[in-house]
DNA sequence: ATCGTTCATCGTCGATTTACGATTTTGGGG
DNA sequence: CCCCAAAATCGTAAATCGACGATGAACGAT
């Protein structure tokens, strides 16, 4: 941007895509991973069980296994939630790390 | 709407769906307003220059003016911000209580 | 009345999501 | 060793998203 080099018609000229926002993607980001009703009720129902639950959640949300599983990966992906085999079960339980940072993100904003 | 036809068997059967959580429809809603890069920027925009801005929007992103009134589209429904007309242009601005009410979903979490 | 500008909407197209059933993986018991 | 349950992954079909160009509508200025 601020000088070019000098030989003739040099220069850049890609589309280059830019960047952007970090921070904004980053938000966006988090921000889909809560785009779902059923992943924010996963999430709310992490937070309200301090304890880690598991494929309980299954019988909580009127969706199949295979579905459930992806939006705990979703949500996990995110950072938002972890999860710790335990056994043939798996608990689940929140990040709070993550869920921090979209939280800061947010009133940030 | 408010009731069935007369006739015998009418009246829906329908699996219903049930509304499942309406808060947690509400907040995947404002979550996904936000769920795109370019939204968030925008959000931000906004914000930042508390002063309604146009189409000015469209020169601050790498996208096509179609796109950017879509996006705008969809923050406006999602009650995020507001648009008023002002002669051939459009102001748009933050909607604070679509703002406020996505801040307290998030930290009520 | 006819431009020129600004913005919204339409139609399209490829990519992504969401959902499901079926299958595979993982880790205990009998 | 072989089965059973729990969870993840695969494959697939339907719907939706994201982007664009083209078109249409609103308004001010000439």
């Amino acid at each position: 941007m601020a000088d070019c080099n000098p030989s003739a018609d040099c220069c850049d000229t890609a589309p280059v895509a830019l960047p952007a926002d970090p921070a904004a993607e980053r938000l966006a980001g988090l921000a889909w991973a809560l785009a779902h009703p059923a992943r924010v009720r996963i999430l709310k129902l992490l937070i309200r069980r301090q304890s880690c639950i598991c494929g309980e959640i299954v019988h909580e949300l009127p969706l199949a296994q295979s579905t459930v599983s992806q939006h705990l990966k979703i949500l996990k992906n995110a950072g938002l939630i972890q999860g710790e085999v335990d056994g043939p079960k798996v608990c689940y339980c929140i990040h709070p790390a993550g869920l921090n940072e979209l939280k800061g993100l947010i009133d940030g904003l």
